[in-house]
DNA sequence: ATTATCTATAGATCTATAGATAATGC
DNA sequence: ATTATCTATAGATCTATAGATAATGC
């Protein structure tokens, strides 16, 4: 074969994979269904991946440093603190929004096979001193000028990271539960971008 | 064998596959396995419960009820909007608080076999009725009133539900990324129950 | 020669059941 | 007699690999 083709099968694998595995989780999904949508034998996903693990891997990696890399993006140092934070949380979002089966994909592998959870550990390695400790110290001298009621940086992390994620998370449950539409449910996504903005700036407000 | 010992036998399944399946979810707990935590043989597992996926229901249906019936709780008529609020955000999280896993179950099932979330469907149909009417009426009323910014009933209750689901299904994720304790993670939950209802009112605030 | 692809299959699951044996309640 | 338990196994996966065959690049 020629190496267009060659080319072609291995990143053909790689796309059906990143599609199944997003859709179903890495239990679900068989190298034979994966083969089947790439449009190859089943032995061709281990001749170019070697193990159904490995090629999840290369998946899951991926996913975790595009991830990773949206939360370090650096910001603009003319922006005031409340500006900065405005823009961190929805440019989360936003990633989230291209991206609303990865949160499925991270919560289910990373619970269900805790061995991972260590993998990305290596990834994020940088994720402390590149973003939170720099922020925390804004922070801290945003409470101590009384421009901020005092909270901890973990606090506040943990308080965007629920509010942009859930959403994405249960979504298929939302959906089905409610009944909601796709436009309702896409009307929905583009309101609570502003509604999260809304309810941490306003968290933040001294007393 | 007496009857004592059958209900025991019967009832240490079910207590098997309960713990087995919040601890893996469906797909990657065996009838073996639940037969090993149980201290019977597999073919046991199948006698009582014939399949795995009836099992596997039954202690399904247990949770979601429980959890409904947490939600439904009548609140007190003498309370303000404000102070019943507060209330169904700290029943919500205390229910959580005593069954951390509950979240994961239900995410991973409900995402990865959509026919379930039909029979959860049936399990809350009187949930919209029952909560989120009438609350939704004296939410109306309150902005009507200029004692709270205007936001839907659906949005209030998603960053309820955001807010306090979240935290239990990033534990896992959260503490080994973190590296945190388990002792400074209790201290985080406790902290979150006031700091989730302290943020939810303070996003209620009129302009 | 080397690389890509296919067929076929070994070996490891795992669920569900058939059929034998043991215990229990009448 | 009935109910509970066990052993053994059929049948259905699924992953990974061995070995044959076809295509490609020198």
């Amino acid at each position: 074969m020629e190496s267009h083709t060659d080319i072609s099968t291995e990143q053909a694998i790689l796309e059906a994979a990143e599609r199944l595995f997003l859709e179903k989780g890495f239990a679900l999904t068989s190298t034979t269904e994966i083969a089947r949508v790439a449009g190859c034998n089943q032995a061709m996903v281990h001749y170019y991946y070697r193990t159904k693990e490995k090629l999840f891997t290369s998946v899951f990696e991926k996913k975790a440093r595009m991830m990773v890399a949206n939360l370090l993006q650096a910001d603009r140092p003319d922006l005031s603190f409340e500006e900065k934070l405005r823009h961190k949380i929805e440019a989360h979002y936003n990633m989230l929004k291209e991206n609303p089966r990865l949160p499925f994909l991270f919560f289910n592998e990373m619970i269900t096979n805790p061995p991972r959870l260590l993998a990305l550990r290596e990834i994020i390695k940088d994720f402390p001193l590149g973003i939170v400790k720099p922020m925390e110290a804004e922070l801290k001298a945003e409470i101590a000028r009384g421009n901020i009621r005092p909270v901890s940086m973990i606090d506040l992390l943990m308080t965007m990271l629920s509010l942009n994620v859930f959403l994405f998370l249960a979504s298929p449950i939302f959906k089905t539960l409610t009944g909601i539409s796709d436009e309702e449910f896409e009307q929905m996504v583009e309101r609570r971008r502003e509604e999260n903005v809304t309810i941490i700036l306003r968290s933040l407000r001294p007393y």
